[in-house]
DNA sequence: CTGAAAGCGCTTACAG
DNA sequence: CTGAAAGCGCTTACAG
């Protein structure tokens, strides 16, 4: 192995001290522009490469705020593993001189801008990076984020994100892809021409109507005989689960259900329980939590589509990290998480 | 957040020297026990947490021996992404001073010994970590590992385990869970009394019979009226297409075609493209490559089991560097990476 | 068995 | 604009 190029090797090389170099090399001001041209063009001829570690070392702290809703509730169903994805990353770089600021929040409305707002006044603005979920139709919290970005802190983005906001990335579920998925293997077991009830969800959230519309493409162009049967709707579980009784008893070619969220699944796994129609319909659920499992092991549900929380949020801390500790900016501006389609027989796996 | 504590601060409080504290914290010789033992006491009282960032900047370079078979004519289906996931591992971790030595080896008997027991002569012994493949019945590779498990050098395996040679652990697919979840699969796709042909590959190979196992354990302890027609073998190609071939013209109950290996879903690949049966039956290969993504995409397969090469060689990789690094021990021995199941829809992810 | 010193590759004040 | 020095938290010889 040949020996590392240092910042020392190349100041030695060019008669200039180190600092002189670093300066060079990091953009910081301070240095003739003819000065830093040669320096780089000689980090380049030499092959330098930084070592990181060695440089998080004698830094200042870097410090990371995290906001997504607290894990209670409804939403302990999936930020749960968010929060643990997260929590994951930074404690695997945790050495590299990092300071972690958690905010959970507790009502989905407005409540992560107040929070997102307050914790950049109480550091004085000091603030190094923020990963956080881009809410559609939460003005507050949108504004909190641009707020974030205008002062020049990179924001990362996961589960929801907001396309013009400045922020540098987002790392989500493929939700089309999704949707298509499930089309598909829905097709390859129901008989021609039999219906699918589906816990749609509400039109206005993107993970919703997104899978939604991957569902209804894939069948259009392979010309499958499968017709929908779509109950919108999302807070109001007791309505929404009655009116899919109700097509339940009156239309006999429902052969399979499926919910797009997480808190459908728990209803439609309740329902189907209820009217005994386990193992007499295909019933498709969506994200793994406790519930969600049960059901599965008992046999209510046949499938689970997994969006994978935990890597979503992961990956998201990566990048934001990566780009604050090594300055690599991520190559694709969205970066999609693979959904996974669970069986009983592979459940054990992901628990 | 609190000020971290250092070795400094530990022998700054305890009146010793910080070359003292860092030997009794590493278990290095030269410590009288009594005074190891306070000192011990004193960092788990402070909550003392070596940084390992820190402790890699000065101390001697680990050198990592990686071998795996050279990603050429059949193993390039396979290897070539075992290889990406340890060279992406080790180049994150790169800057923890190590030095990689790779040994691509090129027939697979023998040869991996051969090559193992030479690097070993090659640096004096003076190694720090080896990852390679526990093939089964590959008397002089074992034989090689075990040589390097004496010496004291900690060894990591993926794709295959040999499990009572001493190795720290292994990171592999689940073989038969994986059965499990494709017989799951086939009989929510296949009307009653179908028959599955199955390309079952070596018996003596654990990645194939594994899947056998499985799948078979899955139809009996479901009571499943799915028949399976079992065509043996792995090297001979033509012989074991024209077997399936016959099956497929003279038993009409045959609904589905799966090949629980790359090279035998290649050759189904073909068979099904030849006898004209693309959408007539349910097509299912194994692992990703080009050959079985372009055959999704024209819809001669249906699906893929894609058992992850890469991630099972990341984690691998990163299990050993985790010890070496931070001296941490992984908590199982044997880790399962997730086997999934790729659909047309989501094929695109993960090219 | 224990200490004092040097140094890994950087970054950060400070001085000029 | 540039340099010299100190130091981040460790590890590694070396001396006693």
């Amino acid at each position: 192995m040949v020996k590392r190029v240092t910042i020392k090797d190349l100041a030695a090389n060019m008669g200039v001290s180190s600092g002189t170099v670093h300066r060079a090399l990091n953009g910081k001001p301070g240095v003739g522009d003819e000065l830093r041209e040669r320096i780089l063009e000689t980090a380049r001829e030499f092959g330098y490469r930084p070592n990181y570690v060695a440089s998080s070392l004698k830094r200042k702290t870097l410090r990371i705020v995290a906001a997504f809703p607290g894990s209670t509730e409804q939403n302990r169903y999936y930020y749960t593993y968010v929060w643990q994805g997260f929590r994951d990353c930074m404690e695997e770089l945790q050495d590299y001189n990092l300071q972690v600021i958690e905010i959970p929040y507790y009502n989905t409305m407005n409540v992560q801008g107040h929070e997102l707002t307050a914790v950049l006044e109480r550091y004085n603005h000091e603030i190094d990076g923020l990963i956080t979920v881009g809410h559609a139709h939460d003005e507050r919290g949108e504004q909190a984020i641009r707020q974030f970005i205008q002062q020049g802190i990179p924001v990362m983005l996961t589960c929801d994100d907001l396309h013009d906001s400045g922020r540098m990335g987002c790392v989500q579920a493929n939700y089309e892809l999704t949707g298509r998925m499930v089309a598909e293997l829905l097709s390859s077991q129901l008989p021609e021409n039999s219906s699918v009830l589906i816990g749609a969800g509400d039109i206005m959230v993107p993970s919703h109507y997104g899978i939604i519309q991957g569902f209804d493409a894939y069948i259009k162009e392979n010309e499958i005989s499968l017709k929908t049967v779509k109950v919108h709707g999302y807070k109001d579980e007791e309505e929404i689960s009655m009116r899919m009784r109700e097509y339940l008893n009156s239309d006999p070619s429902i052969r399979a259900i499926y919910s797009v969220n997480a808190r459908g699944s728990v209803m439609i796994g309740k329902l189907v329980k209820e009217m005994g129609l386990a193992g007499k319909l295909r019933v498709i659920g969506s994200d793994l939590f406790d519930e969600n499992a049960a059901n599965m092991k008992a046999g209510i549900l046949n499938n689970i589509i997994y969006k994978n929380p935990y890597q979503q949020a992961y990956l998201a801390t990566r990048r934001l990290l990566d780009y604050l500790i090594k300055g690599e900016k991520p190559i694709e501006d969205v970066k999609y998480v693979e959904s996974v389609v669970l069986f009983n027989s592979n459940l054990s796996m992901y628990l």
